[in-house]
RNA sequence: UGGGAUGUCGCCAAGCGGUAAGGCACCAGACUUUGACUCUGGCAUUCGUAGGUUCGAAUCCUGCCAUCCCAG
C-alpha cells in the first residue's frame, strides 16, 4: 500500500511542485494549508485568503483531498507573542524559525500522524538522510546553495525527520519553476516570500503597537562615551549592527552597537565597533549526537545571509555552549540562530543569548 | 545698548565674480522566506532678506532681519 504523505501547500511555487514529486513518486498525497494568522490589515489577510485559494487550486488540479487548518491560536502564542516578547527584552527574534519548530514541523507533522499520514513534505530547500551508522537523521544543504533553507530548519529533531520529506532538496529554484510551468499551476510564477508574513509591510514597531496596545517610548541615542547624541524612538524599534531608519547625522554613517532596555537607551558607533569573537546559545539542536560532549571544529552562521565561518564550537553547562569564530564577526545579534554545518552537513543550531567580547 | 562674528538642502560643509562639491540623514529600487548589513538610483534653478554694481553674483556694495560671542 502507498505510504500517505500530508503536503503543507502554502499557495506558492515550491510547495506545488513538492506536491507533484511526490504524487508522480507514488506517494498518496493530501494538500493541506495552514492558517496561520488572521492579518493585521486588509492587504495581509487578503493576501492570505488568496494563499489558500492558490493552495486549494493547485490541490484540486492534482486531484488531492484538500484540508484547511487553523492554527491562528498556536501561532499568535509561538511565533507572533515570542516576537514581541523577544523585542522588548533588548533581542531581535526570528519568527520563521519559531514557525518552523512549532508551527509547520509542529502542530501540523502532529495532524498528519493524526490523519494516519507517514510523512510530512514541505517545498523547503533541505535535504535529509539516514546516516546507516547512528541511526540518525542528518540534514544537509539543498543542491541549490542558493536557495538552501537549512538555516531556518535548524531546530528539527529526530522525531520530526523521520516523518518530513523535502522533494525539493535535489532541485535548483529554476528547475522547480519550470515543473510549475508545464504543469500550469496557477502559482508557477509567484514571486518568492519574503519579509515577516503577519508584518508585509515590514513596519513590525506599528505591528507591535497595534498588538500590544502600548506606545514604545522615545529615549536617548549615546556615543560609545556615553554622550547623549539624539533621540530615538524607542530601544524596541531598532537591532545590532542598524544603520538605516537612525535618523542622526553625525558626519559619518552610525550603527547599533548595544542597546540598554531599561534606560531605553540605543547606543551607536562606528562600523569597526560592531565586531566581536564569539557568542553564546542555547536551545541547542544536534543532529550527528543527542548533544554536544566536546569541542568541535565547524563553519557557522550567525545570520541566513552570512557566508558560513570557521569556527570552534565549546560545550557548556546546561545545554549552553559556545562558538568562538576564528575572525571576529561583525554585529552578532542576542535573540538570533547560530547554525553550525561541517560540509553540507548541518551540525545543530541554538538561540544567541550572549555576545562573548573576549 | 556699544564692539566683533556668522548666515549655502533636515544636519555638517565646499565655494571667494562665471553660472550650487561632498559627507550624514532621508526617499525609491535591488538583494533576502527573520531583523539587519550591502548595493544602485533620487535628493538646493538656489545660497537669511530687500535693493545696487556687473555681460554675468552664493561670491562685490548698501539697508534690514536672525543667531552667536565679548563688553556692560
Amino acid at each position: 500500500m502507498a505510504e500517505k504523505v500530508l503536503i503543507g501547500l502554502s499557495g506558492g511555487v515550491d510547495s506545488s511542485v513538492a506536491a507533484l514529486l511526490l504524487q508522480n513518486a507514488g506517494y498518496a498525497c493530501i494538500g493541506a494549508t495552514m492558517l496561520l494568522h488572521d492579518g493585521a490589515d486588509e492587504a495581509t489577510s487578503c493576501a492570505a485568503a488568496k494563499a489558500v485559494e492558490d493552495a486549494r487550486a493547485v490541490a484540486q488540479r492534482m486531484g488531492l483531498p484538500f484540508h484547511v487548518f487553523s492554527l491562528q491560536d498556536a501561532f499568535r502564542e509561538h511565533v507572533i507573542e515570542n516576537f514581541i516578547h523577544c523585542y522588548e527584552c533588548g533581542m531581535t527574534p526570528n519568527p520563521c524559525i519559531q514557525c518552523n519548530r512549532h508551527l509547520k514541523f509542529g502542530l501540523f507533522v502532529q495532524k498528519a500522524l493524526e490523519l494516519g499520514c507517514d510523512y510530512v513534505a514541505t517545498g523547503h530547500y533541505a535535504q535529509i538522510r539516514r546516516d546507516e551508522v547512528s541511526g540518525r537523521y542528518q540534514l544537509y544543504k539543498a543542491a541549490d546553495s542558493a536557495k538552501d533553507q537549512t538555516y531556518f530548519l535548524y531546530t528539527l529533531t529526530q522525531e520530526q525527520l523521520a516523518h518530513v520529506r523535502f522533494p525539493l532538496g535535489g532541485l535548483t529554484k529554476a528547475e522547480a519553476r519550470e515543473i510549475a510551468e508545464k504543469a500550469g499551476f496557477v502559482t508557477a510564477r509567484k514571486r518568492d516570500s519574503q519579509d515577516i508574513c503577519f508584518v508585509p509591510d515590514g513596519d513590525y514597531v506599528r505591528f507591535m503597537e497595534s498588538y500590544t496596545g502600548k506606545k514604545y517610548e522615545p529615549g536617548n541615542y549615546l556615543d560609545l562615551d556615553g554622550n547623549v547624541v539624539g533621540r530615538h524612538k524607542g530601544a524596541v524599534c531598532y537591532t545590532l549592527g542598524q544603520r538605516k531608519g537612525l535618523g542622526i547625522a553625525l558626519g559619518a554613517p552610525v550603527y547599533v552597537c548595544s542597546k540598554d532596555m531599561s534606560a531605553n537607551t540605543v547606543t551607536v558607533g562606528p562600523n569597526e565597533a560592531l565586531y566581536s569573537r564569539g557568542l553564546r546559545a542555547r536551545d541547542w539542536n544536534w543532529f550527528p549526537f543527542p548533544s554536544l560532549r566536546e569541542p568541535l571544529r565547524v563553519t557557522a552562521k550567525a545570520r541566513h545571509s552570512q557566508n558560513e565561518q570557521p569556527a570552534t564550537v565549546y560545550p557548556e553547562e546546561n545545554g549552553f555552549a559556545r562558538v568562538i569564530f576564528d575572525t571576529p564577526q561583525r554585529a552578532l545579534t542576542p535573540g538570533q540562530a547560530v547554525v553550525l554545518y561541517q560540509g553540507n552537513d548541518v551540525v545543530g543550531g541554538g538561540t544567541i543569548v550572549e555576545i562573548l567580547s573576549e
